[in-house]
DNA sequence: AACTATTTATAAGA
DNA sequence: TTCTTATAAATAGTT
C-alpha cells in the first residue's frame, strides 16, 4: 500500500525500478489514449527501456512515423530560416549536379562532332558511333564554326584599320593562321 | 466534482474539450518527467494542440531530436533491410551523380582538345582559352590517335588476307578514308 | 485559476 | 509474476 508520497528520485533498487517502469508506462499509454481520444488530437510517445533496444512507442509505430514526419516537417521549417537541413541540402546538391550534367552532356555532344568531324578530315579516324550523331547537329556545328570565322574576319579587319599593328602581312586566312601561331607559342611559353 | 466514470469518448464541447485537454496535457507531461526521473529512461512525447501549430513536446525540442533521431536510426535499420530511405536514396544519387561528372569532365576535356586542335588545323580556329588545355594532354591525345590509326591499319591488313572482300582498291591512308566515306553514307541513309 | 469529490493510478505487500 | 489494497495523485465539474 502506498504509504508515502513518491520520493521523485531515480530508483536504484533494480527489481523495484523494474516494476515501477512496467506499471507507469501502461499508466501513461492509457493516458495518451485517453486525452487523444477525448480532445481529438494527434499525439505520440516514445519510451525507451534501458534492457531493449526497441522502444516502446504509442500509438502505432506508423502513427508515431506520422506524428514524427509532422514534427520534422515542422521543425525544419523553424531551421531553415536559418540553415538548410541535410535532406534538402542533399536534394539541392542532386539538381546542381544534374543540372551540371545536362549541360555537359550537351557540350560533350558538340565537342563528340567536332571530334568525330576532326578525326574523320584529318587522320581519317573511325565512325565507330554514327548514332551518337545526328545531321542536324553537324549541320549546326559547321554553321557555327562559319560564325566563329566571320567573328574573327570581322576581329581583323577592325585591326587593319587601328594603326598600330606590328605586323601588317598577307590578309585573310594565312594571316589568321599566323595568328594563331603565335597564340600558341603564347601558350606555351605559359606552360 | 467528479461525478461519473469519465466516458472514453471524444468531448463534443468546445470549451470542455480545450480545459480538459489543457488540464490533462499538464497531468501526461508530469507522469513524462515522473517515469524518466524514477526510472532513468529516455521517452518523449509530441503532443498536438488544433489550435496551435506549435505542437506540445516534452522534454525539450532538442531532448525531442534526440530520442527521435534514435528512433528514426532504429526505425531505417528496419526499413532497409527491405529498400533504401530517401536519405540514403539521394546520397546514393549524388554520388553516382559526381562520379558521372567526373568521368564527363574528362571525356569532355579530350574531346575539348580535339575540338581545339581541329580547329587549328582545318579552318583556323581560335584559341581562346589556352589555359584549358595541356601540352601533356594533347601528347596525350595524339598517341591515343596514332594508336587508333595503327589498330586500324590492323585490321585493314587482316582483311586484305581474307577472300571475300569487294572493294580490293589501293592500300593505305586513301583507301582507309575510301571505306570511312562509305560509312558516312550508310550514316545519311540511316537518317 | 482554485476547489473538491470522486475516480484513477500505483507502491508495497501477499 | 500477478493480484490486492491502501493511499497518493489526477481530474471533472463547479465556483
Amino acid at each position: 500500500m502506498t504509504r508515502k508520497k513518491v520520493d521523485l528520485t531515480y530508483i536504484t533498487n533494480d527489481s523495484k525500478r523494474k516494476t515501477t517502469f512496467k506499471k507507469r508506462k501502461i499508466g501513461l499509454i492509457k493516458k495518451m489514449n485517453e486525452i487523444s481520444t477525448l480532445c481529438g488530437i494527434e499525439a505520440c510517445a516514445i519510451i525507451y527501456n534501458p534492457n531493449d533496444p526497441q522502444p516502446e512507442v504509442w500509438p502505432s509505430d506508423a502513427g508515431v512515423q506520422m506524428v514524427l514526419s509532422r514534427f520534422r516537417r515542422m521543425s525544419e521549417l523553424k531551421q531553415n530560416k536559418k540553415m538548410l537541413n541535410q535532406e534538402s541540402l542533399l536534394k539541392q546538391i542532386v539538381i546542381k549536379s544534374q543540372e551540371q550534367l545536362k549541360r555537359l552532356r550537351s557540350e560533350n555532344r558538340k565537342k563528340e562532332m567536332s571530334h568525330l568531324i576532326f578525326q574523320y578530315l584529318t587522320i581519317g579516324g573511325i565512325f565507330d558511333n554514327p548514332s551518337l550523331i545526328d545531321l542536324n547537329d553537324i549541320s549546326w556545328l559547321i554553321d557555327h564554326n562559319l560564325n566563329e570565322i566571320e567573328k574573327k574576319i570581322n576581329r581583323i579587319q577592325i585591326q587593319e584599320v587601328t594603326p598600330m599593328i606590328e605586323n601588317e602581312g598577307e590578309r585573310g586566312f594565312m594571316h589568321h593562321v599566323q595568328g594563331l601561331e603565335s597564340d600558341m607559342n603564347t601558350f606555351q611559353r605559359q606552360h
